[in-house]
RNA sequence: GGCGGCGUAGCCAAGUGGUAAGGCAGAGGUCUGCAAAACCUUUAUUCAUCGGUUCAAUUCCGAUCGCCGCCUCCA
């Protein structure tokens, strides 16, 4: 039984679709000023194994991821490097792209872009207009925060002691709002502004919070199963989000509401803010694979925060390493024909304590544990030559499954061998056939040079790529 | 000021009212010409501290100390 902590209801629920087999799933993407950093993969990479863990179970999920290449800072940056909004989005849309396919992300269904959902954003505003929710004053058009009494339901705020309720920070006389929260959905720009969009009420562009009201509804309709997105999107983007859509529709925005949490470096939080961060870029550059990365990313559950080190890291190599390792004996194991019923029972026992841990709110640290138990049970089947072909069969097909939701084995490739290295390693076995050890040695030196490691067995010499 | 989270072995950490998952690192051993890999064994009488509830608490309650986050652009 599928069961997610909905940060909505503040409580562990069942998950039910909406509608029949299908879930609509909306996971809040990237902000396209800047390279995406490790952290923000961290909830990119949770967000790619709910909708894995989703299709898992059986469902059919229609996954939106949306770019946001549109937002005052953008605007700011652009303008900075003296190009058009685009040409400046362009290359951090396809370096995030490159990297999250890199680290393994499937591509989600749509990735929706703000600025071709313009049209969509000021159908919304219109709505809001038309039923109260929303009123123009000083060059901008607020939302009317006292129109919607929901309006703190998600992030359980309590306006009355905050900062800026209490008046710390917002001089509302400033910005002519009605109430200190109420928040802008279009801001006005003059006629021969570039970054602008003619709208019935006037040009202008639009606020930070309504690009995903409108894609989200677009594509997954007024009311849908899964919203996700990293915790600091909770307050105010997301409460923004549900003011905006339900405002307008009068109906339910998202059912289920999911929040991954920070990544933390030193016991400070990684951000782009504090400049305290590693990008994907940075670790591949000092030899750390994507597959560590990702595997050190789920090794905590998504809801709580992970200290970042490198020294994590670098036992995250060995442990991916240990597991890639692992397949290999296994699927070049000779198996004679048959089933071992022991090892069908520690294969069966793996998966259901795999798919109880994902059931539990995707806590992946005990999925992995089910793998590593599993690992080390088949270990030592193997060397007690207990493996057989039936058992190979399930080993595999167990592999495949845990993998087809994590992605932590990497891919199968069965490289041929250069006629070279073949030759080298035929001739390091004749001559250590004649005790020629030094000859042997260097063979081998030579060999890891090319990033080739032999490891000798007693069934013979067996050779992988570093 | 308001709201919330965390503190478990060298490191990353899971977890539960009934006596501490898993990974990395470390130690010893098997194997090997030596390695590597793999396997075996081993590493927290204890879960920040102090009280309380209980037959029983790391797990519940209270206090204390320490750390972090949100309330403002960030995943």
């Amino acid at each position: 039984m599928l069961k997610f902590y909905n940060n909505l209801s503040d409580q562990t629920e069942e998950f039910t679709p909406l509608s029949g087999n299908e879930v609509k799933l909306y996971i809040c993407g990237p902000t396209v000023w800047n390279f995406a950093h490790i952290g923000n993969f961290r909830t990119f990479i949770f967000g790619d194994v709910l909708q894995r863990y989703l299709k898992f179970k059986g469902y059919d999920v229609t996954h939106v991821m949306n770019l946001t290449d549109v937002d005052d800072r953008i605007i700011k940056e652009a303008k900075n490097a003296g190009v058009p909004i685009n040409e400046f989005t362009a290359p951090f849309i396809e370096a995030y792209w490159q990297d999250a396919d890199a680290l393994g992300n499937e591509r989600p269904t749509l990735a929706p872009r703000a600025t071709h959902h313009v049209t969509e954003m000021i159908e919304i505003i219109e709505k809001l207009l038309a039923n109260n929710h929303a009123y123009e004053s000083e060059g901008s058009i607020y939302y009317r925060i006292s129109a919607f009494p929901e309006y703190g339901k998600l992030s359980k705020i309590n306006f009355a002691g905050n900062k800026t309720g209490g008046g710390g920070r917002v001089d509302t006389d400033k910005y002519d709002k009605e109430n200190a929260q109420d928040f802008a959905l279009w801001k006005f720009v003059d006629a021969d502004e570039p970054t602008g969009w003619d709208a019935p009420f006037g040009r202008g562009r639009p606020g930070w919070h309504i690009e995903c009201s409108a894609m989200a509804m677009k594509y997954l309709g007024e009311t849908f199963d899964i919203h996700a997105g990293g915790i600091d999107l909770q307050f105010p983007h997301h409460e923004n989000e549900i003011a905006q859509s339900e405002g307008a529709t009068g109906k339910l925005f998202a059912k289920t509401w999911l929040h991954g949490e920070f990544l933390k470096i030193d016991d400070v939080t990684m951000s782009k803010s504090k400049g305290n961060f590693f990008t994907f870029r940075d670790l591949h550059k000092q030899g750390y694979s994507a597959l560590a990365i990702r595997y050190l990313l789920l090794s905590v559950p998504y809801r709580h925060q992970l200290n970042f080190t490198f020294e994590g890291l670098q036992g995250a190599e060995s442990t991916v390493k240990r597991l890639q390792d692992f397949r290999r004996r296994v699927n070049e194991y000779q198996a004679e024909n048959g089933l071992n019923g022991e090892v069908e029972r520690v294969v069966l026992e793996a998966l259901q304590e795999f798919e109880t841990a994902m059931d539990d709110d995707l806590n992946t640290s005990v999925a992995l544990a089910a793998i590593h138990n599993l690992v080390k049970e088949i270990n030592v089947a193997l060397a007690n030559d207990a493996l057989q072909a039936d058992d190979k069969n399930l080993v595999l097909a167990a592999i495949a499954k845990f993998d087809s939701v994590l992605g932590i084995f990497g891919k199968e490739t069965e490289e041929m061998l250069d006629a070279e290295i073949e030759n080298l390693i035929a001739e390091r076995q004749e001559v250590r056939r004649n005790r020629n050890f030094a000859r042997s040695d260097e063979i081998r030196d030579l060999l890891a040079e090319k990033g080739i490691i032999l490891e000798d067995t007693k069934d013979g010499v067996r050779w992988k790529r570093k």
